[in-house]
DNA sequence: TATTGTTATACTCTATAACTATA
DNA sequence: TATAGTTATAGAGTATAACAATA
């Protein structure tokens, strides 16, 4: 339930203050996650957002009309798309850390560095801990449908 | 974006469990929320699950359709509505907190309990710095809208 | 055969604004 | 006037299944 409602407040946050851009906080993730990157494919996207094909796609949609993305094929693979920023939209995202920095700042400034290091582990551990196969009674049948 | 990996697992991974009972993760908050107490207003739960009065609405709706939760007019306030678990919503939670107890135990198993008390209080103050009214520059004018 | 991405579709959550009824 | 809740409506994220093209 803390989990929850830091991750919420965060979000909500978040969304209040970029919507002013026309940008969701989770639109911001994706292009943060683009900017680590000369150019991604979907897939890669995909792993990168925890998010799904469909729904990558659709945001990806989205992120493309307002011409913050771009959308090519891949060079050697005829399957595959690279995503990558366009110059609006890597100019966009260094407005969007700019007007987050301040949050960031407080939220430092309110933890030790020895809590920010526990919390990140912790944070990383409970990721793993819901992503692992899960190891449901396989052997006992499958799930009530 | 540790703290987004980590929630969105654990809301994927308890969708996922909840799925066979027909309870998204957000539900079983509610429900959650509502075990807590004898009866809630609407209102009130709208503050318990950091969400909105409209959300909360359709959330209860799908609810009662499903004869978890019944609304029933508050006593005294002719405004409100008293919300809370049926009988059957009762034993459905039940089960559900079961099923999702082997996850949460997993999770205390790789942290120790001082970690897990830093964490707590880690994100508390997350939650508590996204909720503060945000000091926006309120002297310098409004924001760009 | 497996993988990348698309399409169609459906559901849930989220949120705003205008509204009714009551306090 | 303020508060509790409803309604209409819109947008965004989520996910599944069937599909095409390519590896």
């Amino acid at each position: 339930m803390a989990l929850r409602s830091a991750y919420l407040s965060m979000h909500r946050q978040t969304d209040a203050r970029l919507s002013s851009w026309g940008v969701t906080a989770d639109q911001f993730v994706v292009l943060s996650a683009l900017a680590e990157a000369e150019a991604l494919t979907q897939r890669e996207l995909v792993g990168r957002t925890s998010s799904d094909p469909s729904t990558l796609r659709a945001m990806l949609v989205r992120l493309e009309d307002k011409q913050l993305v771009a959308r090519r094929p891949h060079p050697t693979d005829r399957r595959a798309r690279r995503v990558r920023l366009t110059a609006r939209g890597r100019r966009l995202l260094a407005t969007l850390w700019a007007e987050s920095e301040a949050l960031r700042l407080r939220l430092v400034d309110s933890l030790t560095s020895e809590e920010i290091a526990t919390l990140l582990h912790c944070l990383a551990t409970i990721a793993e801990t819901f992503e692992m196969p899960a190891a449901r009674r396989a052997t006992a049948g499958p799930p009530p449908r």
